[in-house]
DNA sequence: ATTACTTTTAACCACCTGGTTAAACCGTAT
DNA sequence: ATACGGTTTAACCAGGTGGTTAAAAGTAAT
């Protein structure tokens, strides 16, 4: 009974996050999600009344997916350059698998940036001791100078912006899509070398 | 005379741009660009046949507006660590002030991504070039061994996406507009140097 | 078989969308 | 004055939009 009630229910959700991931949500269509889904229009707003609660439901999960394990890695008890390393091994393999999550999200948040707070109380997560949790990394285990909260918008940059900008290298460099792969291969080794060769930079005292 | 037939013309324009920037293409209607420049709907179509001309006209400005900068940098006879500088300081500077801009331009090359070329031959840019620049500078100037489109893409990467994720930035770290605007000032310095220290790195011998 | 319930559908609706059309407007040269 | 060119507008349209409704189909208990 669950399955076959549910089965509709998750075919729904799993078309509109196709629809929606790819197309936005201005662009999308209930008509194309129910077809997608293989059903009735008319089912999918028996299950999720609306377009906003249907594509909040879509970005919900978007959403937690990536938060979740950002926040997992981080507070993990692996040693900070590990730590880089795993982050952005994953991070790249799960985004260039998914490559249309990053933009659907940041497109999300420039709409509805009010939410965001909300969706981090349902996940249970406090952005503060995650930048906590890095600074003390950062000066206990490497005693570095520099502001923990760029280091981390630096590690997301440079494992995010590459995935968001797919068409741009694609098209601009001509890579094709093994190129491409094989870019974002190189960069699970090339990222991390990066932020660590720079961290080594502040080993020193430095003042800015 | 000219100046009143490129006034409504210009004014739609802008209008387009406004709205584009913000809602995007599908989010857009032409009546919201119509009323913001103050015309009669069908006067928009008059002078931009249809929404897709009038969509391509506010993108080709915005692409050439961030592209003809970012190559006339690059191409500069700078030293390659001033080059960054410049760079970044511009950039970060620029983008700030457009926040809307680089979203608005990922989004339009995922939707229509075979059109880079054509704006880049309309732009006379080639991307090979830049790329055989920044191999030659990093070569002759620092004698560093590293794959030179990566280091590209890592200070666009390190430019570009604290903007993108601005909504991000502001409400998970909950900063104000005056933290916000002080955290990209930051940036200026902080990512120059952040690359520079990284590129040190390789400045011995390396095998990846 | 009947009941009571949930699931699924076809038909429908009010409204909005981009786009068209034909007429009005306006400066200017004749 | 009027005829002519580009400019601007009101009125209109076909097709699509999210959403509703009421009836049908399925399911399980009695």
């Amino acid at each position: 009974m669950e399955n076959s009630i549910s089965s509709s229910e998750e075919r729904i959700l799993d078309a509109a996050k196709k629809v929606f991931h790819c197309k936005g949500y201005d662009g999308a269509r209930m008509q194309e999600i129910a077809d997608e889904a293989g059903v009735n229009k008319s089912l999918v707003h028996y299950y999720y009344r609306n377009k906003d609660n249907l594509f909040q439901a879509v970005f919900e999960d978007a959403f937690s997916k990536l938060i979740t394990k950002l926040n997992e890695i981080f507070f993990s008890e692996l040693a900070f350059t590990t730590k880089i390393e795993t982050f952005i091994g994953y991070y790249v393999s799960f985004l260039s698998q998914n490559s249309y999550l990053p933009l659907f999200i940041l497109n999300g948040l420039y709409e509805k940036p009010e939410q965001i707070r909300t969706m981090l109380a349902k996940n249970q997560l406090l952005p503060e001791r995650l930048i906590d949790k890095i600074k003390k990394q950062i000066k206990d285990e490497l005693n570095l100078e520099i502001d923990p909260f760029h280091v981390f918008i630096n590690i997301l940059a440079l494992s995010v912006f590459p995935i968001v900008a797919k068409p741009l290298i694609e098209n601009i460099f001509g890579y094709s899509d093994e190129q491409l792969n094989q870019f974002y291969e190189e960069r699970k080794t090339v990222v991390p070398e990066f932020i660590l060769n720079a961290l080594k930079g502040y080993e020193k005292k430095h003042s800015y």
